[in-house]
DNA sequence: TCATTTCCTGACCGTATGGTCAGGTGCAAG
DNA sequence: CTTGCACCTGACCATACGGTCAGGAAATGA
């Protein structure tokens, strides 16, 4: 590697930056046709309108409509997992719980899109992030369940299968965004509001936290 | 109208035995093939070999696939008014809270297809049952915050929000049918058995009951 | 038996979609 | 200025899809 290289690599001129910045637009477009239409509801001629690209240019960043897919569902992934790291550092379940509670109820009202998708890609057998199960988040979730487990074993909260709460976070935390649309129609049509949300987070960890006797 | 018609119509002959076997096996066969490949994903041909029929029969009792995935939707959101009975007759929390997970739960079990169908369809903006969400739907679920009201007055259970208690319900049971596909991945690929299904049953209750006070 | 209605289906059609490609445009390094 | 490379795109193609239709098979009633 030449000085050269290091150079040209470390300030990025206006080539990267057109690439960059094209890449980001493709994929936020993606995502929401994703989410609305679905896989195969979705077309590269929308995500291309939806983007303000012509449809060749998005072949020109992505191969085919399966890579852009799954370069969306990867970025998913990784918002989901930043998240779980509220997890890591808490001494007991109300601060750990709770702060999870609250960083995923938060993701679901801005990347309602993304949690969408997600549902989607499981729902249809995960074709795409199946390996991401079978590792990354199965890694995950036993390190979690061995940490509820030691809350449990110190007293912090009763003895509940912390399998099971795992499926009840992770199920009514994003089912404010998988199913926002119907909570909305129950809303007389409107988007929650700020107090709402408020009020959505604190009976959401009241529930679960009450329900595990951590507070 | 003739008497006739009518004795047609009180003795259902080989021709409308004929009709309606073929109607439910399409039915069947769709609600499969739309739950794993989602409206877009689903073609007519799919459907066709899985209710091993030929594709033109399916558009002689269904006109078009919008027509064929509506009845589908429609045949779930039957069997999810049926299982909310349940609350209704119940004197306290405990009976009505609880038998309708339990109905729920397994409604997950048993139709995880129709589940994913009516998850996608609200998903995705709900285009075909919107009418239900704001009729329907909307008119069960004032009745039943009402009655949830009524046994927090009564003081047999805690004063949480009934709306987000009814989330709660929902996005729990459905879980495990719309996520079916990751549950099973984290249990070692394995479907969960009868005594994990009760095991599942039994810690859905025991934390939405504690959580609201009711046990 | 005959007439009528329902049921069935292979072959076909128009359209929309994912993807390709040749030929551009414009920036930047030498 | 020249060269090279990344970026861009209108036009095109093969395929697959939803849907149609003509014509036949089977059931039913008179």
């Amino acid at each position: 590697m030449t000085a050269d290289a290091q150079i040209s690599r470390i300030k990025p001129g206006k080539r990267t930056e057109i690439r960059r910045e094209n890449e980001r637009v493709i994929l936020d477009a993606a995502e929401k046709v994703f989410a609305e239409a679905g896989f195969g509801g979705a077309t590269m001629q929308l995500i291309a309108d939806m983007a303000g690209l012509p449809k060749a240019n998005l072949h020109y960043y992505f191969a085919t409509k399966e890579d852009l897919y799954r370069k969306v569902v990867q970025q998913i992934f990784e918002i989901w997992l930043d998240a779980a790291m509220l997890f890591d550092d808490a001494p007991g379940p109300v601060d750990g719980i709770g702060g999870y509670i609250d960083a995923k109820m938060d993701i679901s009202r801005t990347h309602p899109s993304g949690s969408k998708v997600w549902a989607s890609e499981v729902m249809h057998g995960a074709p795409v992030i199946q390996d991401y199960l079978e590792t990354t988040l199965r890694d995950w979730t036993e390190g979690r369940i061995a940490a509820i487990q030691r809350w449990i074993d110190e007293g912090k909260m009763r003895p509940v299968d912390p399998r099971h709460l795992l499926y009840m976070l992770w199920a009514t935390t994003q089912h404010y965004a998988d199913f926002g649309h119907q909570i909305q129609t129950l809303n007389d049509g409107q988007p929650l509001s700020d107090q709402q949300w408020a009020a959505a987070k604190a009976s959401v960890k009241d529930l679960v936290l009450r329900g595990i006797g951590a507070i």
